[in-house]
DNA sequence: AAAATAGGGTGTAATTTGTACACAATTGTA
DNA sequence: TACAATTGTGTACAAATTACACCCTATTTT
């Protein structure tokens, strides 16, 4: 966390090195305890809280750009990582224009791209950048206030994440590597903020071939052992490309 | 169509006006004659050509942009008109650098945002742009070569058209006001290049609620008259928001 | 140690949806 | 007036979805 101004002399050269008016904003999902976590920033001059972000390097592909941004904060690589929006409405950074009036590089209209990440909780460790003091998981039940349009971009995105889950496969990102069915069930029921039937729960996603039934089970809990499943990563990847059923 | 000189002076003071880095190119659908059509342009020093494109204003919302840009191209307005995708290879307006070295604006790398619209054909007129010697329709069965990477533009638009059509409504804006159930499914068989069972097809569209049967036949056709449609417009646009069906 | 409790595994009947068909009706043309 | 081509509508069958019930097992309680 630096001052406000080591921050202009950190950022002074930005405007030679980033490519100007463009920048990235992530949402970065993890699921743990059996509630949905987005990752955010704090800076301690303001009260609110902002998505990871950052900015495209001159020759950088920006999907590389995402990635490299997104393990600055987490330390982790080749994660579910996708663009979901673009954002571009040009008082959408009004506050920081007024803010860093005297930057160069801030004091400029930026579009940023927004990409949403699905990540294993577990694996993040995360990592304040040069504007922040924290960086921390905030539960979906308990957020912040947000900086500058990151409400939008979060709705955005976890409108996006429903959405996927109608026709994409989901959890290979979000879950540890062996779990059982009532935690993927969890998973579901959070993201989509509905109670669903187990048995039909089951059935369907079993319907999808996409999971390895295991022979071990997670013991230790209070009650029946259940059992552990794993993804099964070639029809995953499969119907990730093919969608999964329904349409014409 | 300006020559190459004239271009340059003409798009000298682009850098003042328009914000830099950022371009929008669109692929706009049109049906006509049971083809699917893409909207293209030819300049005379190139075989290849591009999609309708350009930039943003200083102070313009990208939105905005993008329908000022189709309405360039096509004189019309609030259509169909959506974001896809970003498209930001480093090297992918590398022909263009090359190209036009010595110019300010041209020479820079550009982050564009894919947009698609969808329109009724026999709405458009097709208007060159100052690269242009020609706007044209082009039949998605007979295309020409394409500059820079508006191939994989042009794919990735169709991919999301194809991908719409199982979650959301469509038609709406590629049909004429009134239709027939045949001319509806012909075209959901041209856009997914695929036959389809017409009682099955009638069923499941009419299950969505989202036309109105009118009681009118199209008459002349050399056969029994078919029933005329409309769109419902609240149901469709309802439609649009919560999906068709399927899903969790 | 036995009973109670809280989950978890699996099955089945009823309903809905999807698929594959066939036949009658209408229009212009031979 | 018969014919060809196309549209309108219906129906039997298969598949998927939904709404349930019953049993099993590991811990906790008595």
């Amino acid at each position: 966390m630096l001052t406000k101004q080591e921050l202009e002399e950190h950022w002074a050269q930005a405007e030679e090195i980033y490519l100007n008016h463009v920048s990235i904003d992530c949402v970065v999902f993890g699921f743990h305890e059996g509630q949905l976590k987005v990752l955010m920033l704090k800076s301690n001059n303001e009260e609110a809280w902002y998505l990871p972000g950052g900015f495209v390097l001159n020759e950088e592909p920006i999907e590389q750009a995402a990635n490299r941004i997104l393990k600055e904060r987490t330390g982790i690589d080749e994660v579910f990582l996708r663009q979901f929006h673009v954002f571009g409405d040009p008082d959408r950074t009004k506050f920081h224009k007024e803010t860093y009036k005297d930057n160069l590089f801030f004091n400029q209209r930026f579009i940023s791209i927004g990409y949403y990440a699905l990540v294993d909780f577990v694996d993040v460790k995360p990592m304040p950048d040069s504007f922040s003091e924290v960086c921390t998981w905030r539960d979906l039940n308990d957020l912040p206030e947000f900086q500058l349009d990151h409400e939008n971009i979060f709705r955005t995105a976890l409108d996006t994440l429903r959405l996927q889950l109608n026709y994409q496969p989901i959890g290979y990102s979000l879950m540890p590597q062996e779990f059982t069915m009532p935690e993927l069930q969890k998973l579901y029921e959070t993201i989509l903020d509905k109670k669903l039937d187990r048995r039909n729960f089951q059935r369907r996603i079993l319907g999808f071939g996409i999971l390895n039934k295991l022979q071990q089970t997670r013991k230790g809990g209070a009650h029946k052992a259940p059992y552990l499943y794993s993804f099964n990563l070639e029809n995953y990847r499969a119907a990730l490309k093919e969608g999964l059923q329904g349409g014409w």
